[in-house]
DNA sequence: TTTGGCACTCGGACCGGTCGAGTGCCAGGG
DNA sequence: CCCTGGCACTCGACCGGTCCGAGTGCCAAA
């Protein structure tokens, strides 16, 4: 087990560390954090911290890094989220509350986001998953053209143009119109389904056919959006990473390039709470060498999307996370006020 | 004035140059190249070169490499736009025929300009300047709460929410809707304002005040989606730009995240030509050691966009201008059609 | 005008020595 | 039992010197 002393080195070791970028030896830490004891006790503790796997140097007779265990553990046990300052509070409002629609929101978030931890800023739009039907209009262009636009209570629009297999008449698409809004209007995503599937029945044969195209165009609306997309800003902050670039950054900035691997990042931030995945924990192999700071998001109580930030292992994590956090928290109350 | 074989022993150490990425020197080019003289004619051609200043030695007793000025002259003069081969022109197809809508294609043209060409591809969303209006909706969302979605002839959709001052009734609206579209669909946008001038006029007292907010809605979003927005990919690129990163990289990362300096430089191709800007040629400080190959495209004669790549001004011109024309020739039949 | 020859320059690679930070180990003291 | 100071050792960073080769500019001859 480890002493609260050992812990207590470990803790200066990454803070050191992360300010330094330079491997920490004993004798530094003694003049830099009031340990109480001497370089040779901490030392020793370094030895056994090296031996439990938490920390290690790059080579013989240099100082010691952590490693992502230790990292770990520092973040477990070690960091307490640092709260903001009152300026980079106020700053967050201001920035935010200039915002005009959802797109400036999450635009505005990510820059924020990307100034505040100077690193890489990753937000998902808000999710459909959870959220609501506000209307479904349908438009006709052409005969047999037509156009299908979703709008949902997070203030998003989605639209589809639909060819129909035959042409369709406008009091025809009235009728549609009215009976679709009337059963999905307010309902959950994940309930429209079931809620249309008996529709194309309550029409004219001849209209069947494009009332059915109409629906599968709606459903797949739906399932499409829920694929969430998503903006990342401050790749520039990844210059700050080390001194070899080429090789570190490169996959980095593949990664973040394939919204998929993103996607899944951020995923991985189960609820609301934060996540904080560091190293080698990215199951993704180009971030082995770089941690993700992720938490949900909402209007309500419920998280309906997830925002963080991605930099090096190294990187200041109580300052991160409450940047984070407190980020997530105002654009949460800013979309419950929308 | 430069005399033919000068001109030759330019485009030779521009193509050297760019494939080794490493100052040539006389002997190198003379076997690398059937110049047909001995290198020391070439060191006096080599002379006049650097004083009329389109090459120039990094520090004494090395190889020469291009200037700014150089690489204009190579462009201008001694290069010809490389045709792309017949399996990359079949990739582009078959790569930008199964986009789905808009947003697909714009995502699908710079992932394929920045593959084709190794480099940082940006491509603009199709202008509305000079596109129309194919229907305006009107939905309403509560008694005093309406949506306005926009959709235009380049089949982009622009939604926004708009607060009346008064509550406003479902047939008031359908009159509205009814005459709103009589008068603007198929007008370009700058035609509006003065077609819908007179509407609030037409309509009862109680209803102006909502007609007038709702058009003032109308006009602002055709301006504001004037303001163009654009999509960058391929940034990992970059990292193959030379050995001392940080410092060139990082102002380039940060430009490419400034929408506005892109549209800047996208913008300054005038017409549907190709337009090569070669390193400080750029406005933008941070762009100095890039050139920026861009050139426009649309669906008929009149290009609606622009599209093209940011590199290091070391580049492989005629490859790069191939494969930018390329792709915007393809993208302006894909929306042609659609 | 081109060519071959020649002296010169300069950056990069290589080598060896020194310096200092850091380590591990050990014996002694609270 | 734990802490401490001391000591020998290791190893990377730094510095200066040397060597080598690529490349240049100049010049006289063809």
């Amino acid at each position: 087990m480890l002493s609260e002393r050992r812990l207590e080195v470990l803790r200066a070791i990454v803070q050191d560390y992360v300010g330094t970028e330079e491997p920490v030896g004993s004798k530094a830490l003694t003049e830099r954090h009031r340990l109480g004891v001497s370089p040779a006790t901490v030392r020793n503790d370094m030895a056994v911290l090296e031996e439990e796997g938490f920390i290690a140097q790059p080579h013989t007779s240099a100082g010691r890094i952590p490693t992502d265990k230790g990292y770990r553990l520092f973040v477990d046990k070690l960091a307490a989220v640092k709260p903001l300052s009152g300026p980079e509070r106020r700053a967050i409002h201001s920035f935010l509350d200039s915002a005009v629609d959802l797109d400036d929101v999450v635009a505005r978030t990510v820059r924020l986001l990307a100034q505040l931890t100077r690193q890489v800023a990753v937000v998902q739009y808000p999710s459909l998953t959870r959220s609501t039907v506000r209307h479904v209009e349908l438009l006709s262009l052409a005969p047999a053209r037509l156009m299908l636009v979703l709008i949902t209570d997070t203030g998003r629009v989605e639209q589809r143009m639909i060819d129909c297999p035959a042409p369709f008449g406008e009091t025809s698409l009235a009728d549609l119109r009215a009976r679709l809004n009337s059963r999905v209007v307010g309902r959950r995503f994940t309930d429209v389904p079931q809620l249309v599937q008996d529709l194309p029945e309550s029409f004219e044969a001849e209209d069947r056919g494009t009332v059915s195209t109409v629906l599968s165009v709606l459903l797949e609306t739906l399932v499409e959006e829920t694929e969430e997309r998503l903006m990342i800003g401050g790749t520039a902050n990844l210059t700050r990473f080390g001194h070899d670039f080429p090789l570190t950054i490169r996959p980095v900035l593949e990664a973040l390039e394939e919204q998929v691997v993103l996607l899944k990042l951020l995923g991985e931030a189960k609820d609301s709470s934060m996540t904080v995945r560091i190293g080698h924990e990215n199951a993704h192999e180009g971030l082995t060498s770089t941690s993700v700071v992720a938490v949900g998001y909402g209007s309500g109580d419920e998280a309906v999307a997830k925002l963080g930030v991605v930099g090096p292992t190294r990187m200041d994590y109580p300052g991160t996370m409450g940047a984070v956090r407190a980020v997530a928290r105002y654009v949460g109350q800013i979309l419950a006020e929308s």
